[in-house]
DNA sequence: TTCAAACTAGACTGTACAGTATGATAGCTT
DNA sequence: AAGCTATCATACTGTACAGTCTAGTTTGAA
């Protein structure tokens, strides 16, 4: 049916791959079982092992694929120029719209790495350097390179930047919060960028 | 041994509790066993049940335990007198230590609690009522008390202050980012401090 | 001393799971 | 056609676990 070249059809590995995630996803890595996954990808057991190890293999190579090819992009800015009032603000909304946005699966895969932080740690690392870090740098490149805001560690206030957004996801939507601390995105922006510029505007 | 009037010791509990408390917070919710914590605790698996209804209810008592008995005080800020650069640098290192203190009980307990945030959605708020809430409420509070740092929506300030330093603490010890994301707690409060005093200073 | 409640020890049931084994089918390559 | 490889369906093994059951023991109060 289909022109398969190699061994083991790579097509059947991101196949597995692909229904392995929304399995993980929901359930987490002890409450997933390599039958529901099986079934769930429409593949014998066999097939899913031939193709990885065991459960630990698959879960991890799930999480790299994860990483860097699902959410290659989530943080990739792109109207890196204009005024640092409106970059900031295009910035700011492009990454809460890509955690937040439904269906809810970089919230779930987020969960998944942090509940999973201790069995696999290099697993967060790889969350890290391949989502995180990207962002960080270009934030805080950008910041530095716009010496008009007059800020003294740019490092610092990109931490600042994206630790408040990642904060407000987890704590409003990971954490069902929106009751308990209200707060609108909109606010939550506006003050953030409001001490970012304020020192040049003085 | 002990004078003991209720039907079921009350000492009997808080020792089940203390003792499931080291084996969820170090396995988790689905990796801790009955037979484990009842082994741990040093008390039959009866005696467990007759405590606790199941597994779930157990856990549950556990996690509301913990948010309201073990950690009651980790945000509860007492130097809230002085000016505004000591009180936030003394609230932000009171912060930090509490949450980044060995062992790192308060680190795994966050990690439970998202974790588990789709089984038991309701201990979520549990944390957030008991632990995030009441800080938000104090620190924001002091800062609309002070107008002088003229600040346009201190809800959004605090927000912003205590997203920064749980963030940080996820990402560098939760998540093993010190080497990949490498920052000091001190320029990150420093820059923290920094963009909220300044408006003022203009 | 007697009684009941709290407790202990350990067996037991039913289920679920990771990983393996077996044997059979389908399609590609030579 | 022959043979190889990916695949499938299914059964099996050994383990672990939640929750129950039984029977015996301690303890404190009346």
């Amino acid at each position: 049916m289909e022109k398969i070249k190699s061994k083991k059809s790579p097509s059947k590995s991101e196949q597995i791959l692909s229904g392995a995630m929304s399995e993980f996803l929901n359930k987490g890595y002890s409450d997933t079982s390599m039958d529901r996954i099986a079934a769930s990808v429409g593949v014998s057991k066999q097939t899913l092992y031939s193709h990885f190890k065991d459960k630990e293999t698959l879960f991890s190579s799930l999480v790299e694929h994860i990483a860097t090819q699902r959410f290659k992009n989530v943080f990739n800015v792109r109207n890196i120029q204009g005024k640092p009032k409106k970059v900031l603000r295009n910035l700011a909304n492009t990454m809460l719209n890509e955690m937040m946005s439904e269906p809810p699966e970089y919230q779930a895969f987020m969960r998944l790495i942090i509940s999973e932080s201790e069995r696999f740690p290099h697993l967060t690392q790889v969350f890290l350097r391949n989502l995180a870090l990207p962002a960080h740098q270009t934030l805080s490149n950008y910041l530095a390179v716009h010496e008009e805001l007059n800020l003294p560690n740019t490092e610092a206030v990109s931490l600042i930047f994206m630790g408040t957004l990642v904060n407000f996801m987890l704590t409003q939507n990971i954490m069902h919060g929106k009751e308990i601390i209200p707060m609108e995105a909109e606010c939550l922006i506006d003050s953030l960028i409001y001490l970012i510029l304020c020192p040049s505007n003085s």
